[in-house]
DNA sequence: CTGAAAGCGCTTACAG
DNA sequence: CTGAAAGCGCTTACAG
């Protein structure tokens, strides 16, 4: 490849001045430019973005730190993000940690010696301190969908609301056993959902059984069970929320497979709306989570964290979830009365 | 962040000896090495990857080209890739070309003046000739999934036979009028498929039936709409061949819309094995192609090319798929005769 | 507007 | 075994 001195001999000039013509930042004649120009083609010069880099103290480059790029909620996020960077030059470096404490601190490690000029996380857990430790270095860090406090700037989704709205439908439609499988309480996120779904029983005056409530499932293996165990409780659910989309499908098979019917025997609901949830038999009714937009505003967060001098407030942005009503749910017991 | 300079002077020596002693490339007596590791921890040094890769010429890092991670195909093969770079201290830079071939270019610029070691594609089309000019220069450069020539190292799948196995098995169960709902005949993949379809039906002297055959089909929206389209034809085929999960999931749905059932009335065979088809109603028999497997062959293999002084000979990896028989498909007409 | 020089933070051939 | 020096390929303050 090419380097800058060799464009600065064949076009008769120093190699500041190519640079300088090649920066745009500072005036140089136009005669002058053009030669550069001419022989920047010729060679087909590409600046060395590490010389670049080491000078300016900067890399361009922007660390994504999640858990898994195999759960089916990053894939969406990673492209708002990879479009945000590609947009003002940055490109993105991708790594997964399996929300192992020690991988996470590996790569961020390993990504500062880079020089990466800000970092996305998504695998935030209570025992992230090296995050906020980050944080006060002033290195620029936002976070993706998981929350950790209001020290630092995140995008995150209203699961509350979410959680809230997704029961209150449920209830309007007619449901009053609804039950809940949902996540780990480690994540806030799940907290949040299910603070929603008690929130929205409470409202209608129906009264909190525990026996309807299955925690810390993950995946749909997971979901599947927790439907027999609910049935194993002696609780008769007409309707099941699920608090992501492969646990309320894992329910549905559990159902299904007991030769009940969705919705007429049992609602599902779920929650993500991931690219597969429309094409389930029935097409799942789900709080669709806009990953795709939270992917992008963490990023343009960033950048703006990155350009900006001097310490910023730190925002909390929390997106709206949407409800998309599909088949899995119908109209309960109670609709009609 | 401290520098080689400030760890040589807390311990007293130069900095071509903290870098001595780091590398452990150079013997170094073992009270300096002493000295130096005492001012590494205390410093908290972090060497600038920058600056060395500057100097030597390379970044550790790999470029990774896809059309979209939103595609369900690629996720488990980043994990591959993700696993080995982490393996051999490398980093990933992942890419999004929508199979733009503008898009593509610049990327490959971006990358090369970021001094990536490497890059990944999987996105070569025909038109992709940019690839093989990366690959004269002595540029290390694999193929994932997507083929082009006997020039350039790829890993990719037997979609020949993985098409004649996946025909040969719906031949077998009993079904005899199988249509086929193919992808665009300008990726090699699809081709091979079809001519694997083809191959198996004219083993089986059933007569080939062009009015059964769909091609171009993308997602399940366009597989649904080929569903349609063939029984528009007048035919009315007992089992169908969909050459990748969604567009099987969008012919069944089609089937079911139609009142039909799967497979009774007509089987459904999908490809890929993506990590949600098991979860459809009936679960969808398909042929799983190893993405992750693949993904850590293809980046093996880069890291091969990286370290290997002189050119060596292009190996083209073939994957074999696997045949997983699930409920959508059952045993046709001809089963029992 | 332009050039020569210094320096970003490393590594490594050279000399001792 | 160790240090001083040169150099990787840029950018930018300094001087003119």
């Amino acid at each position: 490849m090419a380097t800058i001195k060799e464009v600065a001999e064949k076009a008769g000039v120093s190699p500041s001045t190519v640079s300088r013509a090649l920066s745009g930042k500072v005036a140089v004649s136009p005669e002058t430019k053009e030669k550069v120009l001419r022989a920047v083609k010729e060679l087909n010069y590409q600046p060395n973005a590490l010389a670049k880099g080491l000078k300016e103290g900067r890399s361009k480059t922007i660390g994504l730190i999640i858990p898994n790029v195999r759960n089916l909620v990053f894939p969406p996020a990673i492209r708002g993000i990879t479009d945000v960077a590609k947009k003002y030059g940055y490109t993105v470096v991708l790594c997964n940690t399996d929300e192992d404490l020690e991988t996470e601190k590996f790569y961020v490690e390993s990504l500062r010696r880079r020089l990466v000029d800000g970092l996305i996380f998504s695998t935030a857990t209570q025992a992230s301190t090296h995050i906020l430790e980050l944080k006060k270095q002033g290195f620029p860090v936002v976070l993706l969908i998981r929350h950790l406090n209001e020290e630092i700037d995140a995008v995150i989704m209203d699961n509350f609301k979410g959680g809230y709205e997704a029961t209150k439908f449920l209830i309007q439609r007619g449901y009053r056993r609804i039950a809940l499988v949902n996540g780990t309480l480690e994540l806030e996120l799940y907290r949040q959902r299910f603070e929603g779904y008690r929130a929205a029983l409470a409202e209608a005056g129906i009264p909190y059984d525990e026996g309807l409530v299955v925690h810390g499932t993950k995946g749909w293996e997971d979901g599947y069970k927790a439907m027999y165990e609910i049935w194993g409780r002696g609780r008769k659910p007409d309707a099941v929320f699920g608090t992501s989309d492969p646990k309320a499908l894992g329910v549905m098979k559990a159902i299904k497979e007991q030769g009940l019917k969705v919705p007429d025997d049992v609602a599902v609901m779920g929650y993500d709306n991931l690219d597969m949830s429309e094409l389930t038999d029935p097409p799942l009714t789900t709080m669709a989570q806009p990953f795709y937009e939270a992917g992008v505003r963490a990023a343009e967060r960033l950048v703006k964290l990155i350009n900006s001098k001097r310490k910023v407030r730190p925002v909390i942005e929390k997106l709206e979830t949407t409800l998309l009503i599909r088949q899995s749910v119908g109209f309960g017991p109670a609709y009609y009365k």
